[in-house]
RNA sequence: UGGCCCAUGGUGUAAUUGGCAACACUACAGUUUUUGGUACUGUCAUUCUAGGUUCGAGUCCUGGUGGGCCAACCA
């Protein structure tokens, strides 16, 4: 009791204090408490157009978005498109299309990196001339060898007049792919090894998604970034861990030019159990035909998530309750699916569809008789209203519901029982029909006529409440029952011992393909209620007792296709399994 | 091997910056229920370790241990 009290009185006093903040807010609050930006938060989310979004970026996405949204500011979208050898519109269209499906929106600030090619090099040759930067022709090979040694190009220190020409010579054209780069000159001995002279551009002969033919060298990332968030006037630059060693680098360029200065933040990755985020490997699913691409509902990226039937709020929820730290995570997939569930709980009108099906007669009720009963459509929502659901003497009930010799916690049918089914009358079961196998065929029941359900006058009590279909207005669909891709929480992080040919003991990384689930997809051929039919394709339902569904892009009006979202918590299955 | 980062229940994040370790998810046990769903209640921690500073340490200091990242003409 007064533990209790004493909980109710915190949570009171958290509420009206003070919500807790991340470190990142920490940080910003420090900003703006000493003023080091006199502008309102600017964040970008920056992604390299060469591929489909996934379940990490999304992480990426509501920490920049969200972060300027609390506190009044903007984000901008820009293309980190540096590299034209892997870079393509495509993924430029999916990426948008993915972040505005999440609910974020950029507005007018659409950027490319590539827009500031020019002012990128105008920059470089500033650090030329000022023999900060120079061009190199050792080869990577040879680099390399110097940069362990911690010993210098024997380019380094040709004049900034000669090194500005060459340089131009470079953007003109004179030179092929690798034949020379441009570097900077640091420090070939500083403890951070970005530092020791990183290159900063590059020649490539390629055509570029957005630039076309107008440049043969590029900059690098560690050119590029700082100096693009730098134009932009982004206040808080956030980045995933792997950029912490990068940071040094990225304040050194700014300061050598003098120009205004973002504050890079970084922050861990997301990572999830039974699911794999790098993108190689999930090109590589692509490319031996694992899944069907990039938006197979198996897969982590957003496109795939939506196709499944995941709402949009869902996966941000899921993300805003994870949290942001500079710690490892690694969530259990079943927190996002809970996500999932809360949001389609919610949302998603209830529908009857049986998977597995297993014909009943109720030899009581008239052959030629159909009733039409009325049937709530989501009892977390009264405004969503009644349908009607017809029933009749033959219906199709799942085949689980059924047991011929059932458990003794069982409350589904069984000869000599009663189960309510759903919105319609109590059934008595009076028997079955069995093939040859044993397998049951038929289950016969009788009817209460006066359980109807809202004006049940039978005064029996059912233990059990079934779904149904009546067989002659079912529509058939085909379902397809999507799992988890991996039958190992952590596919992608297994290590195994061997023996080299030397019969020295090493260790080396378990092939990810051997966790593959072989069941992640199975394809059932049900019956809906004659109620789905005019359902749009991503249009959520919950099937009652079995969990939710979408209607997938495949679905054609004269053969329905559905996924399964989620599957609905099943306490029976535990149940069933302690024995 | 060098450098940088991280360490709080099974999982993730908090802790008014030195003052009774909290919240969510999972798991388990119950209550309600015309979905074995939902909702609701309860249970689950010597804050990696050893020492130090302090009236008081998850928080500060030192050593150790464990994990991650970097050493691409990728981002």
């Amino acid at each position: 009791m007064s533990k209790k009290r004493q909980q109710e009185m915190n949570k009171m006093s958290n509420e009206s204090e003070k919500e807790s903040l991340n470190f990142i807010e920490h940080i910003v609050e420090k900003h703006n408490e000493s003023g080091r930006f006199n502008q309102k938060v600017l964040t970008r989310f920056p992604p390299e157009p060469n591929g489909f979004l996934h379940i990490g970026h999304a992480k990426a996405i509501c920490v920049s978005f969200d972060l300027a949204q609390k506190y009044g500011g903007q984000t901008n979208l820009r293309f980190d498109d540096t590299n034209p050898s892997t870079e393509k519109t495509d993924f430029v269209e999916a990426i948008k299309k993915d972040i505005q499906w999440l609910g974020f929106e950029w507005e007018d600030r659409l950027f490319f990196t590539s827009d500031y090619f020019q002012q990128l090099y105008d920059y470089a040759v500033q650090l030329i001339k000022a023999g900060k930067a120079y061009v190199d022709f050792s080869s990577p090979e040879t680099m390399d060898y110097e940069k362990r040694l911690g010993r210098e190009s024997r380019f380094r220190d040709s004049s900034p007049a000669l090194n500005e020409y060459l340089f131009e010579q470079m953007k003109t054209g004179r030179f092929p792919d690798g034949f020379c780069a441009l570097r900077l000159k640091i420090d070939m001995n500083a403890d951070n090894w970005l530092m020791r002279d990183p290159l900063i551009y590059r020649i490539k002969h390629e055509s570029h998604h957005n630039t076309g033919n107008d440049w043969c060298v590029y900059p690098m990332y560690d050119w590029a970034h700082g100096l693009s968030d730098s134009i932009e006037g982004i206040t808080h630059s956030l980045c995933s861990l792997e950029f912490e060693v990068h940071r040094e680098l990225y304040d050194w360029c700014l300061e050598e030019l003098g120009v205004y200065q973002p504050q890079q933040i970084e922050f861990s990755r997301l990572n999830m159990t039974y699911t794999i985020t790098s993108k190689r490997k999930l090109k590589d699913l692509i490319a031996s035909n694992i899944v069907e691409g990039w938006d197979d509902p198996r897969m982590p990226t957003i496109s795939g998530m939506r196709r499944r039937g995941y709402p949009a709020l869902a996966i941000k929820n899921f993300i805003r309750r994870a949290g942001v730290s500079k710690r490892d995570q690694y969530i259990d997939l079943s927190s996002l699916e809970n996500c999932v569930r809360d949001a389609l709980n919610q949302s998603a009108a209830r529908v009857m569809a049986v998977l597995n099906p297993l014909k009943l007669i109720i030899s009581n009720y008239p052959e030629d008789k159909v009733e039409q009963l009325s049937v709530i459509n989501n009892p977390e929502d009264e405004s969503m209203g009644a349908r009607n659901v017809p029933f009749s003497r033959e219906l199709y009930i799942e085949q689980e519901d059924f047991a011929i010799e059932p458990h003794k916690k069982w409350r589904r049918l069984a000869p000599g029982r009663d189960v309510r089914f759903k919105g319609a009358y109590i059934l008595h079961c009076t028997g079955f029909k069995a093939n040859d196998e044993g397998e049951v065929e038929e289950v016969y029941c009788t009817y209460y006529e006066n359980s109807k359900s809202g004006q049940d006058e039978s005064g029996i009590k059912a233990k059990g409440t079934l779904h149904w279909v009546s067989i002659a207005q079912a529509i058939p669909a085909e379902v397809r029952i999507y799992d988890r891709l991996f039958t190992d929480p952590s596919p992608d992080s297994h290590k195994e011992s061997y023996r080299d040919e030397n019969d020295k003991k090493r260790k080396r990384a378990v092939d990810y393909k051997t966790f593959i689930n072989p069941d992640s997809l199975k394809v059932v051929n049900g019956y809906t209620e004659p109620s789905l039919v005019a359902e749009k394709i991503g249009q959520q339902f919950q099937f009652m007792r079995l969990g939710y569904f979408s209607v997938d892009k495949d679905s054609l009006p004269e053969h329905r296709v559905f996924n399964r979202v989620v599957a609905l918590k099943d306490s029976w299955s535990k149940i069933q399994n302690r024995r």
